[in-house]
DNA sequence: TGTACATCAGTGAACGCGCGTTCACTGATGTAC
DNA sequence: TGTACATCAGTGAACGCGCGTTCACTGATGTAC
């Protein structure tokens, strides 16, 4: 049952994929690596022909689902980005979300390995926001920097409080509308 | 190996509170009922006769770890607060710090009912902040409730992400700072 | 280009281990007379 | 107040189960001649 080795890398590539979207789904905790290869099509045997250990799988799939999250918000000026950070549907969507809101509080409990890639992954998104504002905005460097960082965590703080309420429950909703307005009215005033 | 009634509450509440501070340090998978119950001086068996399921008790947990974090908040100044908030102890004490920071993420995938107490557990932090400055400030009251949400939220989301990155990591630090900063220089232009 | 052999991705059974939970038991506490 | 008995918090062995990981095996792919 072999295959080629350009097929294999493709399954691999599925096999990180598939546990991005189930990791920020359910934590790191929350999937084992038997159930995991099977959603992506195999039995859980293989996997250690691809990966080390799930540790180091659990890496792989936070910067794959990092740099997903950065490609799918390219082009987004910083307005957008927080209208669509900061709705429901991103909120009730957290398998293919953002990674970083998702899975910051199981690493803050993981290896520096992992919490190297997530360090990694916020100093890539705030660069990619400042690149983009570069030109509109007359702030010199270091200030736009830390209105990136203070923006950035003002959202994943929104985001991550509105997930911790009950489904349906109105303060869910009013975190993620108050916080909305109070970013972009700052936005709007500098 | 009976007890007196007052005995067996005392060590319940000290089951719960141990639980509490477990939880916060490892999230609620990191913890198992033997290591907890061993933790507070006690075999595991015992564990049943106080709670009907380990869930059950994380609810619990939260809500004792939810209102010790109230009580020492209380007469704290918004400007305190955050000051306190961000700070790097309280950043790196993570068992005995705010517990909807430690847990938000972990409950975002757990049942109804905790969810239901970290939304009673933000509603209630909010509340006591708006009290307190309903003296000093001239907002009306929708107003500053917005301002308390948004303000509680933020800080949550730079200690969450500040917890993200590797122990001694310079950006770790710098989100606190700018943000503690940023917070700041928002109330004060309030 | 055709043949023989080594490689190795994927399979599925098996490993030890720790999990949440149950249970029969103990013995001091609480209660009824 | 003193005695007999029921209660029940706490003990520690045991339960089934799913976890991460290992292993012998398969057979198509890749390679050497």
């Amino acid at each position: 049952m072999k295959v080629t080795k350009a097929q294999a890398q493709e399954n691999r590539d599925h096999i990180v994929e598939t546990a991005s979207t189930l990791f920020r789904e359910r934590g790191y905790d929350g999937v084992g690596v038997a159930e995991l290869m099977a959603t992506a099509g195999f039995t859980h045997g293989g996997f250690y022909k691809h990966f080390r250990s799930k540790a180091d799988l659990m890496d792989e799939a936070a910067a794959c689902g990092i740099s997903q999250n950065l490609t799918s918000n390219t082009g987004l000026d910083p307005a957008a980005f927080v209208e669509q950070y900061l709705s429901r549907g991103h909120r009730d969507s957290r398998s293919s979300g953002c990674t970083i809101a998702a899975l910051s509080g199981d690493t803050a409990r993981q290896s520096a390995d992992i919490k190297a890639t997530f360090a990694d992954g916020i100093e890539n998104t705030i660069a990619s926001f400042q690149d983009q504002s570069a030109k509109e905005s007359e702030l010199d460097q270091t200030q736009r920097r830390a209105t990136m960082i203070s923006t950035y965590a003002h959202v994943v703080g929104a985001l991550i409080l509105s997930r911790a309420c009950p489904d349906d429950s109105p303060l869910a909703d009013e975190i993620l509308d108050v916080c909305r307005k109070e970013i972009l009215r700052e936005q709007h005033d500098r």
